[in-house]
DNA sequence: CTTTCTGTTAGAAA
DNA sequence: ATTTCTAACAGAAA
């Protein structure tokens, strides 16, 4: 579930090594992964450069190239990861949970994109549904990109103030759809939306135009705060995500609705969490404390 | 066996 | 202009 903090994870995870080796060879056994690119464009333009650290716009990975006017994007989109490893053939194992008997090698049958560094390491992009992407641009297409992406949570443009006008400018909207939208607010996806509605008591199927001064105030405090918290518990693994590392994120042992339907709320001890459909996305929340 | 569902989002269709 | 639906894909679950 790449979403905000898991994308955040990875980029902080592969910097730890990206940014230290010139890439030596680049595999791509998947080119419908590149977009408006073919596979020698690819590789000319990679091997013999280096990466400056990864950067990161809502859930998209932005990695500069050194000296370039050249940027690599991707984006995970749902399986999408990104595993490092010291030496080829090297196997990658998941220690984050105690009882995880999840491990892995690369590259594996979803190992669709490899970048090797003449130091030994490399990266390796598994993507089992396969709907990732790569992408190379230059600063006037990269400052393009980015215009779309609305406010981005833990940034000082993200103010009460602006998410306050934000609200307001979009008063049709119901509270699920505006808080995925990313054009809104950045890098939210299907898990925390959930989790912040939930923890701001409020119903994800209210108008945005109804949403009171108050419950505004709770929304704003819990995207930072649940945000934050995933970042610092690296993610949450519901079945795929991992870091550079092959880690799992631990934010799974938090959710209070998230795949949690027809179980009792753990906030107000009453209700049940309950499922329902909006805007083609599944959507948990508790049928007794959010109004 | 077939059908439905799944973390995303661009683009088509309505 | 805005909202809803579908397509990319693989695999698990029903």
């Amino acid at each position: 579930m790449p979403e905000l903090p898991e994308v955040e994870t990875v980029r902080v995870s592969l910097n730890k090594y990206i940014p230290h080796g010139v890439i030596k060879r680049v595999v791509v056994k998947k080119p419908k992964l590149l977009k408006d690119l073919t596979v020698t464009q690819f590789q000319s333009a990679l091997v013999g450069q280096s990466f400056q650290p990864i950067e990161r716009i809502g859930k998209l990975l932005i990695w500069p190239l050194k000296g370039q006017d050249l940027y690599l994007l991707t984006h995970l989109k749902m399986t999408g990861q990104f595993i490092f490893v010291n030496q080829e053939k090297l196997i990658a194992t998941g220690h984050s949970d105690a009882d995880s008997t999840m491990s892995l090698t690369v590259p594996n049958k979803y190992t669709h994109i490899e970048i090797h560094f003449n130091n030994g390491g490399a990266v390796y992009y598994n993507d089992m549904r396969q709907f990732g992407y790569f992408k190379l641009v230059n600063k006037e297409e990269l400052l393009r990109v980015k215009s779309k992406y609305g406010l981005e949570p833990l940034t000082q443009n993200f103010s009460l103030d602006n998410f306050i006008a934000l609200l307001q400018s979009n008063p049709k909207a119901n509270l699920k759809q505006f808080l995925l939208n990313q054009s809104k607010i950045a890098g939210l996806g299907n898990i925390y939306v959930d989790e912040i509605a939930h923890r701001s008591g409020v119903s994800p199927m209210r108008k945005v135009g109804t949403i009171s001064k108050k419950e505004i105030l709770n929304l704003y405090e819990q995207i930072n705060k649940v945000i934050k918290q995933a970042i610092k518990e690296r993610g949450t693994t519901f079945s795929d995500y991992l870091d550079a590392d092959g880690n799992k994120g631990n934010f799974i042992k938090y959710l209070k609705v998230y795949q949690r339907m027809g179980q009792h709320c753990l906030t107000c001890k009453k209700g049940e969490i309950v499922k329902v459909k909006i805007g083609g996305r599944g959507t948990h929340y508790c049928n007794n404390c959010q109004k």
